[in-house]
RNA sequence: CUGCCCGUAGCACAAUGGAUAAUGCGUUGGACUCCGACUCCAAAGACUGCCGGUUCGACCCCGGCCGGGCAGGCCA
């Protein structure tokens, strides 16, 4: 794996170690620690490739000004040899390394060699993880909310397997316990009332159309033979007929979505094969449980929670969090993953606590279950706010957003911001084939390039891949291309670590935008062949890392629109 | 009442404690006889919610207010 940036600073910090000691040796600087510094990127291109603060920090340590200090760290700086070529001191004590020509063509020819490798890195060293997302109840269709969380979840998992992680994809489905049970009661009562039984809807039964629907399929296969049964017998074949067609509706619409999981994980088998009341067992003997009022408590407030819950109640039926207990046990220990990670929205977030807490009872290092939170999604619509509201059955479900915006968008979209931030999802922007939208703004891109190279090899002009020193970038706008198309390993490592799939768009905005200019102020067609063959590698590459973040994304990278 | 999240330009939002607070939409004005104008260039627009603190340096860290969202069940 090929990283010139990661190389760079390396380079730089050597350097600036180097000139420091030769700076003691000569009695320049105190033979001090050196603080830990940092090696940047800076924003604004003046100040430099890359940029280290290394005097600023041991200002104290030296007891001299920073400024002193980076003179005379530039004074002992041996560049020969390296990729760099000056050395600046600027501002406050920055001291700023301009790399020479030669970097930029071994960056374009570096990404070209490697191709669809170009940008991975070995950040997770092949570490296991499980990333659970979506996990939509399966009583009813999917949500915006599970929209997000299916973008963010899927895309999450790509950048993790981009980063050197071995990755699977899981949905949880809750087929158990009390949101089974009022689907059982909305289904047997619709059912009842199809019949015509003078009942009425509850309110806190499920009140929605696809309820009715299973009702009256199931009333066209039994007819009403069901009427004459227990209630149990009746509710248990509803619930048998409506739920596998439920999962299998959500599979379907995530497969549209261009989600494919590893393993769909019933909650109905922790039940099954004991694992409920071994956690439970394992918990009496952590020492964090006691019996109150009939009921068995976990003392989680000693373990971080702000409060006890209860693990079974009083009437014997354990809580919901048993299960979920033993799911991440079984995840972390029974199927032994190092990292396990939870896509959860923003309304159960007090829920991580107590499961931390759990599985520091249980002897599992809780760091090893990261949680993404996800705040609301607000829908926009002619600058409204469309409402949701699941009880009135109206709100929008994951099929009809995908009828109504392109998947791209769709994906795209929901990976624009970081999880942790409410947005506001633009329906008519989403739609939008132009600038304004960003997916376009960047398929455009691609498929410039394509119809660029294209063109060449129509007049006969292949790219030919000259070596290094047969390539000159000069123009400005080669120069920000080259340098945003090396950061790439880097932008990896970073989403990777903060578990942060929102680099990955907001990167390739910023690609397709170093391209457009570039393509506006440097000519292909007819240019003399040192510079023709140098942009055409420069397309060349930077079609290539258009491709590979697209296909991370699972966003269609078109060759033309 | 308590806990978590969020407050940055008209709107949506970015910035490992670093230099002139980035980007897109919208607004105003430019650029196709030329590789795709689904593009580009330029301008205007911000006392980063308020008040203190920490330090060489704060949108970022700490404390206190104000405003919004979400939670707080032997529901999931």
């Amino acid at each position: 794996m090929i990283n010139t940036i990661a190389q760079a600073k390396n380079d730089v910090k050597e350097i600036v170690m180097n000139a420091i000691g030769r700076a003691v040796a000569e009695g320049k600087l105190p033979a001090e620690p050196i603080p830990a510094f940092a090696i940047e990127i800076p924003n604004d291109k003046s100040h430099g490739d890359f940029s280290c603060n290394a005097a600023l920090v041991s200002a104290k340590a030296f007891k001299q000004s920073p400024k002193s200090i980076a003179e005379a760290i530039k004074g002992n700086a041996i560049l020969e040899g390296s990729a760099f070529e000056k050395i600046e001191v600027a501002g406050p004590g920055f001291l700023n390394f301009f790399v020479g020509k030669a970097w930029f063509a071994e960056t374009v020819n570096a990404v070209i060699g490697e191709n669809e490798n170009y940008g991975k890195t070995n950040d997770g060293k092949g570490k296991r993880v499980l990333v659970e997302f979506v996990s939509a109840n399966p009583t009813g269709p999917m949500h915006i909310g599970n929209a997000r969380g299916g973008a963010i979840g899927d895309c999450l998992a790509s950048l993790l397997e981009y980063a050197g992680y071995y990755v699977e994809r899981e949905f949880y489905v809750n087929d158990a316990g009390n949101q089974i049970n009022k689907f059982a009661l909305s289904l047997d009562l619709r059912y009842r009332q199809h019949f015509g039984d003078n009942v009425e809807m509850p309110e806190d039964s499920y009140h929605g159309q696809d309820i009715i629907d299973h009702a009256e399929g199931f009333a066209k296969l039994y007819g009403d033979i069901y009427m004459n049964k227990t209630e149990e017998e009746r509710r248990k074949a509803l619930v048998d007929y409506a739920l596998p067609i439920n999962i299998k509706g959500l599979e379907n619409d995530l497969l549209k979505y261009r989600i494919r999981y590893n393993t769909w994980f019933r909650e109905s088998t922790l039940h099954n094969d004991g694992s409920v009341k071994e956690i439970i067992e394992l918990l009496k003997k952590s020492g964090y449980t006691y019996e109150q009022e009939g009921a068995l408590w976990f003392r989680s407030t000693e373990l971080g929670d702000d409060k006890d819950r209860v693990l079974i109640r009083a009437n014997g039926v354990p809580t919901y969090s048993v299960p979920d207990i033993a799911y991440h046990y079984n995840k972390l220990m029974k199927r032994s993953f190092d990292i396990a990670i939870d896509i959860l929205g923003a309304d159960h977030h007090g829920y991580i606590p107590r499961m931390r807490a759990a599985l520091t009872a249980l002897s599992v290092d809780s760091s090893r279950l990261e949680v993404v939170i996800m705040q609301m999604v607000r829908l926009v619509r002619n600058g409204e706010t469309v409402k949701l509201s699941k009880r009135s059955g109206k709100a929008i479900t994951l099929a009809t957003l995908l009828d109504e915006i392109p998947m791209d968008a769709a994906r795209f979209f929901f990976n624009l911001r970081d999880a942790n931030t409410h947005f506001d999802f633009d329906l008519d922007l989403a739609v939008e084939e132009s600038s304004k939208n960003p997916v376009y703004y960047v398929q455009y891109a691609h498929a410039r390039i394509c119809r660029i190279l294209e063109k060449q090899k129509e007049e006969g002009v292949e790219c030919k891949r000259f070596a290094d020193n047969r390539l000159v970038y000069t123009e400005s706008a080669e120069i920000e291309l080259i340098r945003h198309l090396a950061s790439l390993p880097e932008i990896i490592s970073e989403g990777a670590k903060e578990l942060n799939p929102s680099v990955i768009t907001k990167y390739l905005i910023e690609l397709a935008q170093h391209f457009h200019k570039f393509y506006d102020s440097c000519p292909i067609k007819g240019m003399e062949e040192t510079v023709l063959q140098s942009r055409l590698s420069l397309c060349t590459a930077a079609k290539i890392v258009l491709k590979n973040l697209l296909d991370l994304l699972k966003v269609e990278a078109p060759e033309k629109m």
